[in-house]
Order: structure tokens, then C-alpha cells, then sequence
DNA sequence: TGAAATGTTGGGGCG
DNA sequence: ACGCCCCAACATTTC
């Protein structure tokens, strides 16, 4: 039985849709008190990253799959819109909760949560939060210097060593709830699209919730992790874990995931240091709040990127660039929302390098297709693409889309599945269109120009171009810092 | 979690 | 038989 002081508690979903391994739900739950449970829809505001339009899709249905599981356990899910500065604080004082609950999200403006704290406080209202949703704190790797790690294999050794994560925590068996209050209906909330329905494809490929997480888990460890070193490689081999939106979402946690999959060989370690990548790439938000649009390394704000024309960027986003491997990805991504990550780092190349077009701008287009994309995975990852990042490739590194379809896409299955004009070639055009005769090309159906574009730009010229850009960016840091130093100096 | 240029080596064709 | 050259195949370095 509750004690009169534990009294009703209010908590807030945000980045963690799920009732199991939900530590802060967990311990609202503890004391036996009824508690009110509401997701607020903050859509941009008090500064946070309106979600993209293939999020919004899976926002609603996970929101729909977790009111339902919720409902199963004798509670209810209250939905709102607007400002949660306002509304935690409002939703509480009518529940009459004694404690807000919630569990620690990360890349915000500063202070918007520490906002809605304070505010609680001042009303006696007590705030008790969790962590749930990285294995480890952003501040809580450090190195030997007591600072912030600034390379990944560093950052991950020294994580691993810091003593094993939690085990998972059970759902709570039953959610009472606290007094009846009024939210918005699901469909107020405007999440999915209007007509056309574009989501269509999007929904053939995904089961967003709880129970679909756990189902994709489940998957990947019988079939796909005992061969996912190089699996995770060939975008045609279905080799990759599928568990990326589920995560970005908290349909699952890193904990569970790290339960399930740990000690399964060299193939799970090596699907680990990907959790690993996302874990430093919160820790470098923490360090970068501005990462989404500011470039980690300074001497990139001295890079001349291309005016972007209008049509290359749409060539990029619709997949017609005339390089099979970069179109396929790009339209894998417009009809699913989500992309093979090999195929991830190739079209960002191909963007960055071979059109010198900004990161940000490859950026905000993931970020409004992809399921996945989260606050910091997303930048950090263009920026390790571009150059500009932590721990980032060097910026000579150009991949060279036809090498890359040739190697990891061989027979040219994934190719051939999302260019489908193309299909008829034999495997040894597959990744060159442009070198086949007219009489092959004829034979394949193809009327190249027309029926799939020709290359938009020559490679080995785009990398030349590239490398000299890259130069003169460092010539002119250079320039830069010797005359600071003469400034300095006098 | 590259690619291209350059360097080295060794087998084999050939005068 | 011998040396020369060609050129894969592989290694190293450079961007």
C-alpha cells in the first residue's frame, strides 16, 4: 500500500516507447500509486527538432501500439500537443501528482527539461529521473584527463571497461491510473501524411511498437547476427539488425539489446561497437550542442562548397544520378525510410565529394526520410562522411560508387531491386550503365538519357575537384593560423 | 568504415 | 642457357 506522501505520479514518455526496461516508469510504478501516463507532442517547439515525415508516420503508430499495450494493463496513455514547459507542469497540478517521472533525453537546447524541473519544484512537485536510453551518461566516459573522448575506439575500450551495464527491468504488471483527465485524440495529433499517401511502402517494411521491436530482435539474433560482420556489408544480404527506428524511438533499449546479444562471438561484438557508435555520438553531442548545423572541425567553416543547383539535389534526393548504387540507396530510403548503412556512407560521398554539396543539406533530407534519424547519429554521421566530424574519415577518402556496387553488391541483386529500369543489364554493367554498347543497352530495355539518366558527373574529374577544394580549405586555415600567430606574437 | 598512383617482384615469353 | 622485357600480382605511398 502507498503512503500518503508517495501519492499519484505523473510520467512523461519521450524518446522511450516502451513499457518494458523503462526504469523511470518502472519506479512510479514501485510504491503501488496510480499514475498518469502522457506523451506531449512538441512539434519544434521550446526549441526542440520538429521530427521528419517518415518519424511522424512512426511516431503515430507507435503511439498507437504503446496506448494499446497500456490499455491491456488496465491504464491509459494521455496524448497532447504543444509545449511540455507548459504542459508537464499544468498536467500534473490536475492529476494532483506528488512526482513527475521521467527518463534523461539528450541533445535539446539546454535547459528545457531542467526548465520544467524547476518549475515542478517550485510547485513542491518532486522530479525523479532515469536513465534508459544510452548505456552510458554522455559525461560519463571520461579519459584519463577527465575529458570528453574525441576518438571512438578510445571512447568504446574505456566504455566497455567501465563495469557492465544494468540488466533489463521487467514491465510493470499493472498501470493504474491516477485521476481521469482529458487528452487529444491520436488522429489531432496530424502525424500522418495527407494525401498522397506516401507511406505506403514505408508501412510494408515496418511494425512499429513494442511488440515489433521485440519481434525484430528476436529475428535478428536467430538468422542474421552469426554472420554479421559481413553481412552488415552487402546491402542485397539482409544482414543488417533492423533495429535502428525501434531504438531511435525506445521501442527497445540498448540494455535489452546488450542483454541479448553479448557474449554470441566476434560477430556480436562487432554489432555491439555499432551500438557503441551510437553511444559516442551522443557523447559528442553532449560536447557539440550545435552539431546539427556547426561543423565539429572549424577549418571546415573556411570550405567552399558548390551553390547548390536545384536539379543536382533533386537528382540526389530521387535517385537519379546515374550511378546505380547511389540510386538505389536514395530511393530505398523515399520508399522505406530507411537506407543500408554501407550504401548510407556512399550516397553522403557522393553528395559531399562528388556534387560538393553541404552536409547540412544531406543532412535535413535523412532526417525528414529516414525512421531512424535521431539528433545525434544523423549530423555526427554526415559530418564523419564529409570530413568535418569527430574522428572522421580523412577528407581524401572519396568512395567511388562504381567500386563500391561492384564490391559489395557483386551480382548487383540490391541494384537491380530499387532501379528496376536497369535490371536487364548483365552483372557486368550493372554498376556501369554507361559503359555498355548501344546494342546491350538496347537489349536491356534501356534508353540511356532518357529511361535512366547517364552519369551526372564524371568521377575521376568530380575527385580531382574535390581533392582541390579540400586544398585549398587548408591552405586557407593555414593563412589563417599563421596570421593569427602573427598576431599574437606582435 | 578508400582509391589511385607508384613501387616491387617474380614467372614466363622470347630473342 | 641466358638475359631482357613484359606485365600481372601484390605491396607501399600518396592524395
Amino acid at each position: 500500500m502507498a503512503k500518503a506522501s508517495d501519492g499519484p505520479a505523473l510520467f512523461w514518455f519521450r524518446d522511450d516507447l516502451r513499457l518494458s526496461d523503462n526504469p523511470a516508469l518502472a519506479a512510479a510504478y514501485a510504491k503501488g500509486r496510480p499514475v498518469t501516463l502522457l506523451y506531449v507532442l512538441e512539434d519544434g517547439r521550446d526549441g526542440t527538432r520538429p521530427p521528419g515525415s517518415a518519424q511522424r508516420w512512426w511516431l503515430h503508430n507507435s503511439l498507437t501500439s504503446l496506448s494499446t499495450d497500456i490499455e491491456k494493463r488496465g491504464g491509459r496513455l494521455i496524448l497532447r500537443k504543444g509545449r511540455a514547459t507548459q504542459i508537464v507542469p499544468e498536467v500534473a497540478a490536475a492529476t494532483g501528482a506528488t512526482t513527475v517521472f521521467w527518463n534523461r533525453r539528450y541533445g535539446l537546447p539546454a535547459g528545457v527539461d531542467e526548465k520544467i524541473a524547476a518549475s515542478l519544484k517550485r510547485k513542491k512537485i518532486a522530479v525523479e529521473t532515469h536513465k534508459a536510453s544510452l548505456l552510458f551518461e554522455p559525461d560519463e566516459i571520461r579519459n584519463k584527463g577527465g575529458t570528453s573522448f574525441q576518438v571512438y575506439s578510445a571512447f568504446w575500450r574505456a566504455a566497455l571497461a567501465h563495469g557492465d551495464p544494468r540488466p533489463p527491468l521487467a514491465a510493470p504488471k499493472s498501470l493504474t491510473p491516477a485521476a481521469a483527465i482529458e487528452g487529444e485524440a491520436i488522429e489531432t495529433l496530424d502525424l500522418l501524411p495527407t494525401a498522397p499517401n506516401w507511406a505506403t511502402g514505408i508501412g510494408d517494411v515496418w511494425q512499429p511498437g513494442e511488440a515489433g521491436a521485440r519481434e525484430i530482435l528476436e529475428s535478428f539474433i536467430d538468422d542474421r547476427l552469426a554472420r554479421y560482420a559481413r553481412g552488415r556489408d552487402e546491402p542485397a544480404a539482409d544482414g543488417s539488425s533492423m533495429l535502428s527506428p525501434h531504438l531511435r524511438f525506445g521501442e527497445v533499449s540498448p540494455f535489452q539489446i546488450l542483454n541479448a546479444v553479448s557474449g554470441r562471438g566476434a560477430d556480436a561484438a562487432k554489432f555491439l561497437g555499432e551500438l557503441g557508435w551510437r553511444e559516442f555520438a551522443y557523447h559528442v553531442l553532449a560536447q557539440f550542442p550545435a552539431m546539427a548545423t556547426e561543423n565539429l572541425k572549424p577549418a571546415f567553416d573556411a570550405f567552399r562548397w558548390e551553390e547548390p543547383f536545384a536539379d543536382d539535389l533533386w537528382a540526389w534526393r530521387r535517385g537519379r544520378t546515374g550511378y546505380p548504387i547511389v540510386d538505389a540507396g536514395m530511393r530505398q530510403l523515399w520508399q522505406t525510410g530507411w537506407m543500408h548503412n554501407r550504401v548510407r556512407m556512399i550516397v553522403a560521398s557522393f553528395l559531399t565529394k562528388h556534387l560538393l554539396i553541404e552536409w547540412q543539406l544531406g543532412e535535413e533530407w535523412f532526417w525528414g526520410t529516414l525512421v531512424d534519424a535521431d539528433p545525434a547519429n544523423n549530423p555526427f554521421n554526415w559530418q564523419w562522411v564529409a570530413g568535418s566530424g569527430m574522428d572522421a574519415q580523412p577528407y581524401f577518402r572519396i568512395f567511388n560508387p562504381t567500386l563500391q556496387g561492384e564490391k559489395f553488391d557483386p551480382k548487383g541483386a540490391y541494384v537491380r531491386r530499387w532501379v528496376p529500369e536497369i535490371a536487364a543489364l548483365p552483372d557486368r554493367f550493372i554498376h556501369t550503365p554507361w559503359k555498355a554498347s548501344p546494342i546491350e543497352l538496347k537489349a536491356a530495355g534501356i534508353d540511356l538519357g532518357k529511361t535512366y539518366p547517364e552519369p551526372m558527373v564524371d568521377h575521376a574529374a568530380a575527385r580531382a575537384r574535390a581533392l582541390q577544394a579540400f586544398q585549398e580549405m587548408k591552405d586557407a586555415a593555414k593563412i589563417c593560423s599563421d596570421a593569427l600567430s602573427r598576431e599574437t606574437s606582435a
